[in-house]
RNA sequence: GGAGAGAUGGCUGAGUGGUCGAAAGCGCUCCCCUGCUAAGGGAGUAUGGGUUAAUAGCCCAUCGAGGGUUCGAAUCCCUCUCUCUCCGCCA
């Protein structure tokens, strides 16, 4: 969320950053509705300190052993009015409420300009996209050869945009996570966590996912309960520090988890619908960070280091992009996604997405620290980003390491969470 | 699933329908005293919001959450959530 000071001091400069993202805000219907909250609000209170202030004189009576029933009387008619007020103001504030819930973060003011994943601007190419002496296949019949990857299976059982992984590749897959975990706990210094899988409405609000977003989440509703599946890692880890105050001490706060994602990917019909680039179910070793404000610019670099560190472990070939202002994800400042190298389909891919979100998601989920024990507590700031997605990073590591007989190599890093192995072939 | 107990400020823990935003203790901060990391004395010490130049005042709200009764609710009533104990079941 972005600062409502902000919104009321400066409603002009927001509605122009907001701008940026191609988002059009209503300045007009905002300061309408924001004054209209300002004079309720001073309504309601001036008539909750009269109501106050006579029934504290109706007590001090009581107590002298007076007569009260006059002043009961005068009293009679006090509250209808302001149970009226009272019912204006919440009505007033649920409505700023969303309409603040509704705006998207504010962009640092390095994130380029442009609209969508065209204008996105390319930051560094890493490694050299390997030179194949036959025609490389796509990850899909790669899979299918080696007999791994099953999507007809995956259909019976649970209809499209799913997979099924058997032998080798599933090994290679439940590699690759372990292999990410152990570098980042180890290597990076971050704390692993497991955390539910599962969630409630007010964990994705806190993250950005909700209100606005409601469509994309697999959603697990009776008439008891009322739960999501996570889309991300990132809003359970995140939503960690949610009611907290932290002290200076305790940060930053890395941490790391592995999760399955689930996205309903409405609104995405007939696109990647080819193997396993974009899949309802797909896992996911995701990094978060909860920094001090001042650190949080820094963080991202740091942050985006430790997920290209993975892909320079695996020896793959990725480049890094600036997001621009209309591809900038919701709750983000400023985003870097990792693109892989794909041969079987010539293209760099999106494998990871590291966003610093400055106070926007703390401020939703009221997560804070105290600089030293003198002051008041003020927001976090939080990051985010994929260390990184599994599926994609298992389709990377097919697509790069193929041999022209049909099996696959595997990355020297790999090879110990293999049993030593260091080719995957169809048996 | 059954039975019971509980939820109060950083922590422990009192609390009566009215001067309770809340005793006391601990912790913490500052000051005083003390010739030495002890003891003692004093003051302060929740969060959010409004107003404001102000992290000064003043005002509103908050004693798990949401409703209700009342002139007035931490205190009474209802619903919900969570925690703990015992039994059952279970990976």
């Amino acid at each position: 969320m972005i600062d409502p000071k902000l919104l009321r001091t400066d409603v002009q400069a927001v509605a122009a950053k907001l701008a940026r993202r191609g988002f059009e805000f209503d300045t007009s219907a905002f300061s309408d509705l924001e004054s209209t909250r300002k004079a309720v609000q001073q309504q309601t209170e001036a008539l909750r300190k009269a109501r106050n202030d006579s029934a504290k004189s109706i007590g001090q009576a009581k107590a002298r052993g007076e007569d009260i029933a006059p002043l009961l009387e005068a009293q009679k008619n006090a509250g209808a009015e302001l149970a009226e007020c009272e019912a204006k103001l919440t009505s007033v504030s649920e409505q700023l409420e969303a309409l603040l819930m509704g705006l998207p973060n504010l962009l640092a003011d390095d994130v380029p300009d442009g609209a969508a994943e065209e204008d996105n601007v390319e930051v560094r190419r890493v490694g050299e996209p390997r030179q194949f002496d036959f025609e490389p296949l796509d990850h899909v019949d790669i899979g299918e050869a080696l007999g791994s990857l099953d999507t007809q299976a995956a259909s019976r059982v649970s209809g499209a945009r799913f997979a099924v992984l058997r032998g080798p590749l599933a090994q290679l897959h439940r590699a690759l996570t372990q292999f990410m975990l152990d570098q980042h706990t180890r290597e990076h210094g971050y704390t692993e966590v497991y955390v539910p899988y599962i969630v409630q409405a007010d964990a994705l609000r806190g993250t950005g996912q909700l209100p606005k977003f409601a469509e994309d989440q697999f959603r697990i509703a009776d008439d008891e309960r009322d739960f999501y599946l996570i889309p991300t890692a990132e809003v359970p880890v995140t939503n960690l520090v949610r009611d907290q105050v932290l002290s200076a001490d305790e940060l930053p706060l890395r941490f790391v988890a592995h999760t399955p994602c689930f996205r309903s990917e409405a609104g995405s019909y007939g696109r990647d619908t080819r193997g396993l680039i974009r899949q309802h179910q797909f896992d996911k070793v995701e990094l978060v960070h909860i920094v001090p404000p001042a650190d949080s610019m820094a963080a991202l670099e740091t942050l985006t280091a430790h997920a290209e560190a993975i892909l320079q472990a695996l020896a793959l070939p990725y480049r890094v992009v600036t997001l621009c202002a209309g591809d900038t994800g919701f709750s983000a400042q400023k985003t870097y996604d990792l693109e892989v190298w794909l041969p079987g389909q010539q293209t760099y891919r999106e494998i990871s997405s590291c966003s610093v979100c400055g106070d926007f998601q703390a401020r939703r989920m009221a997560a804070r620290w105290r600089p030293s024990a003198d002051d008041k507590p003020q927001l976090v700031h939080t990051l985010n980003g994929s260390g990184v997605a599994v599926g994609r990073a298992l389709v990377a590591v097919l697509e790069n390491y193929q041999q022209a007989d049909g099996s696959v190599t595997v990355p020297e890093v790999l090879r110990t969470y293999l049993g030593g192995q260091s080719t995957l072939s169809a048996d």
